[in-house]
DNA sequence: TGACGAAAGTTAGCACTGCTTACATATATT
DNA sequence: AATATATGTAAGCAGTGCTAACTTTCGTCA
């Protein structure tokens, strides 16, 4: 996939055939879309004519419908990663606080990205058969698996991390959901996320 | 609506005008088409046509097609509430048990039909101002936090009773949400199920 | 009882969608 | 330069949500 640059090419990395390159462009126009109108109000011709293509256009990069959900979502999943990682690391190695970090990272993501988060998670009904998504979603959780591990100083592939790390993850998980569904009535703010987060770290980590 | 038997029919208890009464009978086709193809799988049309009426007979019933969705939400949401009730019942009123089979049931029923669990989850995106079905919602979260008003001997209307009903809320929302999204990996049986229950229940319940 | 309005169904049709096929064009390689 | 491939277009099919206009059945009331 990526060129082999024969000879350089001045602008950018990829300044592709006819359009730019599409895909990239198709994705993001995707995600406005999903965030906006919610993820069935999107279709296929809408972000082709964002994009300034004709409705075909998009199936050329991608097999179907799915599989720019599933670009979108993967593309998704890499930035919650990446937020998760800043918010472990935003504090001391092996503390609660690092912990409760990485919760309100994920927190934060869903709120920012309400209709992007519940595709991630709504989209796995029919295509559990997608390995790189199921990876990187795995990947998502082995971030809260190391905050856990340096917490308890245990290898992170120890039985009790995992445990641990799944009912964090479960809580955490569960939150944002119920923050975004009924943001009018809990009307929690970040700072109450840190209580809970703190709390439940707590409650999960340093007791008994 | 029930109907007088002005002269009796003979085979049924609702003969109804041409049909039967449709209206429950589309509310049935969609559930399963749901439950089969997905949220977005759905169509008004397969649902009359298995109905046996026209493609336009729903919209006698219903505006359109997200207020079929959210009948078939509302009557899961009388399910699901019935459910947590009789797991609560079937444990010492104030144990911990009985909170934890709440949350049993509310997991059981995620994974009995997660395409309808999903949706009535999901659906919240655009259709906020469906006031009916945030009161079943409301009415839901009312037997977890009856549950840990038994159980820590308090008012349900205590602050800190809302507060710990709701982190295990969240915690069994999450949980019934991973469970679903990866049965396969993280293959957890209902005995898991327990063991998760009863520990976090005991650690927001009984601790400190 | 019979007339009549409303309820519950029908067919026909519009605008749109996902997706395919066949064709046109730009790029890369030899 | 020639050719194969990647990328775009236009045209079209089947299916969808939904509406409009019409027909049939039911309940009601003079």
């Amino acid at each position: 996939m990526s060129g082999d640059p024969h000879h350089p090419v001045p602008p950018v990395a990829k300044p592709a055939y006819h359009h730019g390159d599409l895909r990239a462009q198709l994705i993001s126009a995707v995600r406005e879309l999903v965030e906006t109108h919610g993820p069935d109000g999107f279709s296929v011709a809408e972000a082709a004519r964002r994009a300034g293509v004709s409705s075909a256009a998009p199936y050329k990069h991608f097999k179907d419908r799915s599989e720019i959900l599933r670009g979108v979502v993967s593309e998704a999943m890499d930035r919650l990663r990446s937020a998760m990682e800043a918010g472990a690391t935003a504090h001391p190695l092996g503390s609660l606080e690092a912990v409760a970090a990485v919760g309100q990272a994920y927190v934060a993501f869903a709120r920012a990205e309400p209709g992007v988060f519940r595709l991630m998670f709504g989209l796995t009904e029919g295509h559990e058969d997608a390995p790189d998504l199921m990876a990187k979603g795995e990947a998502c959780f082995g971030v809260v698996a190391q905050a856990v591990a340096l917490c308890l100083d245990l290898p992170q592939a120890d039985a009790e991390v995992q445990r641990r790390a799944y009912i964090l993850w479960s809580f955490v998980h569960g939150h944002s959901f119920l923050t975004i569904d009924m943001k009018h009535k809990v009307a929690s703010t970040a700072i109450d996320d840190w209580d809970y987060l703190m709390a439940v770290s707590h409650a999960m980590l340093a007791g008994s």
